[in-house]
DNA sequence: ACCACCATGTAACAGGTTACATGATTAA
DNA sequence: TTAATCATGTAACCTGTTACATGGTGGT
């Protein structure tokens, strides 16, 4: 029995200690989010299939007022499992981009809409960096490892290159 | 009935003329296919839908010594679904990366794992760029539009960053 | 009165991958 | 003779999304 990229994603958030499914949900929004989205209804279908496996244990917790929840503890099995998975080469397949898609073909859409798609990416490349720019500085007052800096930065530089190239290409379409 | 982006992939490359899913798997690979790959089977799977739908016809074409084949032709209709939906915003939902997500959990792995990772990946990224920088040559002899200049310079663009980025963490690494 | 938050799940569906299956021709 | 190219498809499977379904608590 082998684990999905989104089951090794949860159990990595486990390690930092009991979690509902909800929990789950909330702090992997923010976070991972933007590296591994993953919808409610996967992390709730996920978490039985772990406690299936032996990755993890789910434990009932009576709440007043609050409805009662599944708690999830990651074994020993389950650190195990990942910690393999971590240190396993990684294939780069190119992800998908229908944006770019959209531009390769550019010249069966108008130049209005071409130039509008450029512009709306600018936009988003722009709101997404000031997103992320948000978050370093929160960062810099708690202490952060590289290991949550650099996924980060690269979200920062990601952006930055995608404002370049916007800005480019608008250069260029427009002379 | 709904296309899916594949299937609008599969139309824009028609565009250029008549292609058996044997071509298009082939045209696919280079060109689109650091964009939107796609697998031999889902290009059989999608053509018939398309003629189901109206957006292309086929065409039997008999082969002395070469086996027989279907050829698709793009319909009007085709043509026309494939501008609308070219010409709708995009939504720019962030791509997973099981690479990022491994580096957010570095803490969970050896050091060695992790220098190794990241070595690896500036590697892929150098010989990323080393092909696209042969297909940029090859472009500056054939004179190709923006449309095709435009991804790949996002490409070059992005595994420059990527190496950059790479260098960065392995810097902060060592120290 | 209404909305947001807490909390969990199911069912239907979409989209895609991998492996299986076949078989002639041609170049090294 | 071995492999690559031409040529097409099916079936099983995996992963994930969206919509559906429920219901108490607490703030504005």
């Amino acid at each position: 029995m082998s684990l999905s990229t989104t089951e090794f994603a949860v159990l990595g958030l486990l390690c930092a200690g009991e979690r509902s499914g909800y929990d789950l949900k909330k702090v992997g929004e923010k976070g991972i989010g933007y590296v591994w989205p993953a919808s409610k209804s996967q992390v709730y279908t996920v978490l039985p299939r772990l406690v299936e496996g032996g990755y993890a244990t789910a434990r009932e917790v009576r709440q007043e007022r609050l409805p009662d929840k599944q708690v999830y503890r990651i074994t020993n099995r389950g650190e195990e499992a990942l910690r393999v998975w971590l240190e396993e080469p990684v294939d780069y397949h190119s992800p998908r981009s229908p944006f770019l898609l959209k531009i390769f073909f550019g010249s069966k859409m108008s130049r209005e809409a071409f130039v509008a798609h450029i512009e709306c990416k600018r936009e988003a490349a722009s709101s997404d960096l000031a997103l992320f720019r948000g978050i370093e500085a929160e960062i810099e007052e708690s202490d952060w490892s590289i290991f949550r800096h650099a996924p980060l930065r690269w979200g920062l530089a990601h952006e930055r290159a995608w404002i370049r190239w916007c800005d480019q290409v608008l250069a260029e379409v427009r002379e």
